[in-house]
DNA sequence: TGAGTGATTGACT
DNA sequence: GTCAATCACTCAT
């Protein structure tokens, strides 16, 4: 498996978002390892009405705007945390949401932190795969290339990309920046 | 389809 | 300082 280095995500978000399909996500902790293998994304940019980063930075959102591969984890809706990779040059405020997951290591953990025996139901969602894969606030503003969260590349890019509009937003609906994997069956919808 | 949940924000004193 | 509206979701119905 092989560490993404920094120019990965310095690319362009629209890039960077059907590029991390395939990719392979990796979380240590306490319990245990889990890994999941990215199946599903979407794109935030700078003037996009959709995103966290459109009105300005907030201390909320501050690590949107940090170095490039950092995560950056916000909790929403009162009860969901959600994933995202920092993408673009230090400062523009973009991002990609990581919305699902293919589970690899340490199904039976988040069969545990998920309450469900359902693999199609561990990873399927924004939400769900952070709770799966047990990622909270102390992920926020972490490097994915070292830590005890990391992404690695993908060994192959030997599938059929779609792309759709992106889900669950109420601004911004005309972009089409939701990429996933045409054949995988763990797809949030 | 709709209820539940709470951090965040922007508009007011 | 306060207050109300908003929100990139999930689960049960």
């Amino acid at each position: 498996m092989i560490t993404l280095n920094a120019d990965f995500f310095s690319k362009l978000t629209l890039e960077v978002a059907p590029n991390l399909l395939g990719c392979c996500l990796v979380h240590d902790t306490p319990e245990g390892r889990t890994s999941g293998k990215i199946v599903e994304t979407e794109a935030y940019l700078e003037d996009d009405p959709a995103s966290h980063s459109f009105s300005g930075r907030t201390a909320r959102n501050a690590a949107m705007f940090g170095e490039p591969g950092t995560a950056y984890v916000y909790f929403t809706y009162g009860m969901h945390f959600c994933f995202n990779v920092v993408t673009n040059i230090r400062g523009k405020g973009e991002a990609v949401l990581i919305r699902a997951l293919e589970p690899l290591e340490g199904q039976e953990l988040m069969r545990k932190r998920r309450g469900t025996q359902d693999i199609k139901k561990l990873c399927s969602g924004p939400a769900r795969l952070t709770q799966a894969m047990g990622i909270a606030r102390e992920n926020n503003g972490t490097d994915l290339r070292r830590g005890s969260l990391r992404i690695f590349s993908r060994k192959s890019a030997d599938f059929e990309i779609s792309r759709t509009p992106r889900i669950g937003i109420k601004k911004g609906t005309d972009n089409v920046f939701r990429f996933y994997i045409k054949s995988s069956t763990y797809v949030s919808r």
